[in-house]
DNA sequence: AACAGAGCCAACCGCAGAGAG
DNA sequence: ACTCTCTGCGGTTGGCTCTGT
């Protein structure tokens, strides 16, 4: 699926990323931003480029992404600003919420397109080519096994620290509500995995945790502890109950 | 069962724009 | 005004997986 790793000649790393990498570049970013991504591999340990981590953490690693199972309305919503904003992905993307411009890019090259290009044809295309389709206008076939929301956010997510202590060190105020939020929204992400899925974001959490990933002190100058970006941490979801997360996190 | 071709998607590359000095 | 650095975007590619023969 994708290029096996190797080194250039400069002893930069590229191709696949190893779940140990996708980990060190997770607890660097969530632990300092990323307001320098040449710097970051080199701060964060990691034989990347800049340029591939960000790539990484943008199409990948990034909390609440989605990946797979687009709804049809995603697919509508897609075709609709193509048509209106052309191949501008990034546009796009920030109309559909938890996908990125690459993922976009690729269902509409893989999935998408083709469709309409047999709608050209009379033939059996998902959607009608022009922008003001009705719902009437789709066949019906375009109904079935891709309109099931499941909004899996796989083994990219995260949670907040389970340790009272270790959260307590941080600025909650501050922090702390939309983390849960997104902690929650991770958990009920899981659908019919969720049982795994939890585990595996526990998992994940307490590795951070181990390696006094949330007290610890910082490697860039002028950051306090538990400085993180807060537009990492922004989410719509505010003044969450944490009982929620107890029940299932076993807190 | 083995092979070939197509499909799919993560990751790379080159370029352009923004901002700092 | 110019140059340099960094970031973000869009196009492209490598190679794994799936499907058909």
């Amino acid at each position: 699926m994708v290029r096996s790793p190797f080194y250039d000649k400069n002893g930069v790393k590229k191709g696949a990323w190893s779940r140990e990498e996708d980990e060190k570049l997770r607890a660097f970013v969530l632990r300092h931003g990323h307001t320098n991504w040449r710097q970051l591999p080199k701060l964060a340990g990691l034989a990347r480029c800049g340029k591939s981590c960000r790539l990484r953490w943008m199409n990948y690693l990034r909390p609440n992404l989605k990946h797979g199972n687009y709804t049809q309305e995603e697919e509508e919503l897609i075709i609709k600003y193509h048509q209106l904003l052309g191949n501008k992905w990034s546009l796009i993307a920030e109309k559909l919420p938890g996908r990125t411009d690459n993922d976009i890019k690729n269902h509409w090259h893989s999935h998408l397109k083709k469709n309409l290009n047999h709608s050209d044809t009379g033939k059996e295309g998902k959607y009608l080519k022009t922008a003001d389709y009705t719902e009437s206008e789709r066949t019906s076939e375009s109904v079935g096994s891709e309109s099931e929301s499941h909004h899996h956010i796989l083994e990219s997510s995260w949670v907040w620290p389970a340790s009272s202590e270790t959260r307590d060190s941080c600025t909650q105020e501050k922090h702390s509500d939309s983390s849960v939020a997104l902690a929650q929204s991770t958990i009920t992400s899981c659908g019919e995995d969720q049982d795994a899925s939890v585990a595996s974001c526990w998992e994940a959490s307490q590795e951070f945790i181990t390696s006094d990933f949330w007290s610890g002190p910082f490697l860039v100058e002028n950051t306090s502890t538990c400085d993180i970006s807060p537009q990492m941490f922004w989410y719509p979801y505010v003044g969450t109950d944490l009982s929620d997360l107890h029940g299932l996190l076993d807190w």
